[in-house]
DNA sequence: TTGCTCCTCACGTCACGTGAGGTGGC
DNA sequence: TTGCTCCTCACGTCACGTGAGGTGGC
């Protein structure tokens, strides 16, 4: 097929066809008298191109998407990022209509700085962990990441927090990747939400979260200290989810860092070591 | 003061400053040995460009808010603008979102193409509708432009409506635009959807309407035949209002060209049509 | 003279649009 | 030969970033 053909079949412009050929989108082979010779598999990716681009992806995210094994998945991964985005905006609109209201630019500039770090840090996160379990990560942490930094500590802790996001090497065995998507692939916005609302009734008052869950409790932490659980895919995959930990810094750079960085998230990981005592003290199988 | 001290208190680079100078949006003076000398006045409007940037407004519209007459309103256009902007983009997030799931590259496209044409019509509407007016209008005919275009005289009415709303001149005396712009400012979105309930629930059924609203209705149509109102400046943009409707072409090219594009405006319109004569059968002076 | 600041080009980015100038195919 | 299609530059967009190369001020 010639490019004239190609460029009728899915609408777009001869410019735009070289372009996608130029950044590698879609192959044509090179025919003697230096035309190019367009395939069947050419026009589907560019009707593929067409949409995505129109959804708002760039060309490079779309080549990711073309070429990734599991294009589902890619695809995912960009919707995570561009829900971040939009929320981000969001926020920047509310600023905007507090700045059309008010116009009080010192104030906004002040709120800004916070919007922005929370950005970097939760774009990074998605980065690093990307697909839902970064999407989870992005919704746990972004509650604890309004404040702007004050003095240059948190200045300090927030570069050690972008450079250890920048630096980890997130990998499971393949089997374990797909185990760990299945579950949480179906992690919604609202799902996360009673999710936090659930950890943060335990943090609160453990005492009482553990009398009225007993049951289920008994029975989770019985199937824990079970054989079955560490052969499982779920016990195998909180095996290397622990020790991800432990070896890239999670535990000993990014939380401390997080708690230099965000009182509130200090806070909360106070409360969460009190009510982690109390609760070893009944189910010590945990530690 | 030279530029790196200006960099220093606004927190610029240097050819950012000298970006805007170039665009504009600041105006340093020249001195004989060429440097450039800024102002107090050019530290201010820096400090104002970096919070309006940081809130996604482009360079070229910042200008405008900067040399605008009324700030407050520059502002508030644009603040109409990007929530137009980000509610497409919502949009186009749940169609990732669909296709993420489903994959269906077809369906998907079908759909952007209503969401893309439902896009350029608001724009335009926003432009030729400048503040709160025109959010009004978005509201109110965005319900009615969620289906693609199907043939060529739909095609045809959504030209001749892009040509109408490019062409339009609004313009009501300064007096009157001030008076406008009072009543209309404080419109938000959940205001316009009651506006918009109440008179579907007239349109619906129009004689229990009339029935229940009767005493605030007796109310406005004595006031209506008044003097008082005529001389009102109610009175006086309702009349600016009819004349504009009348001679730029919203009675005789918008509205038909909105019933061809669009099947459910046209039910809408035949409704209204229905309510208004049992109305003014009730209420003859609103003719 | 040295080190610092200032100036004006000029090129790069992203995803193409819009020609210009030249060639192949029928 | 004519009209159509194809090709490859090259420049423009937006909001700057990143030098390069040259000059002013102290």
């Amino acid at each position: 097929m010639q490019i004239k053909n190609l460029c009728d079949a899915c609408k777009m412009t001869k410019k735009a066809v070289e372009y996608y050929a130029e950044k590698g989108l879609i192959h044509p082979r090179t025919l003697e008298n230096g035309y190019r010779n367009f395939g069947e598999e050419d026009l589907e990716s560019l009707k593929k191109i067409k949409v995505l681009r129109r959804l708002g992806l760039s060309v490079q995210s779309i080549k990711e998407v073309l070429t990734a094994a599991d294009e589902q998945r890619a695809l995912r991964t960009f919707l995570n990022i561009e829900e971040l985005e939009r929320k981000i905006e969001g926020e920047k609109q509310e600023l905007l209509q507090e700045l059309a209201a008010k116009k009080d630019y010192e104030a906004v500039s002040l709120r800004l700085d916070g919007l922005e770090q929370k950005e970097t840090i939760l774009r990074r996160l998605l980065n690093a962990f990307p697909g839902s379990y970064g999407k989870y990560l992005c919704l746990h942490f972004a509650r604890y990441l309004k404040e702007p930094i004050q003095n240059r500590e948190q200045e300090e802790a927030f570069q050690r927090i972008l450079g250890f996001l920048d630096a980890v090497q997130f990998s499971l065995s393949p089997d374990l990747q797909e185990y760990f998507e299945m579950v949480t692939g179906n992690f919604d916005e609202s799902f996360v939400e009673s999710l936090e609302k659930n950890m943060e009734a335990a943090v609160d008052d453990p005492k009482s979260y553990l009398e009225s869950n007993r049951e289920i409790l008994e029975t989770y932490a019985q199937w824990k200290r079970s054989e079955d659980f560490q052969n499982s895919p779920a016990g195998r995959l909180y095996a290397q989810l622990e020790k991800l930990n432990r070896e890239q810094g999670y535990d000993t750079v990014f939380i401390p860092a997080m708690k230099i960085l965000s009182p509130s998230y200090r806070r909360y990981q106070e409360e969460l070591k009190k009510a982690d005592c109390i609760f070893r003290e009944r189910y010590p199988e945990f530690s």
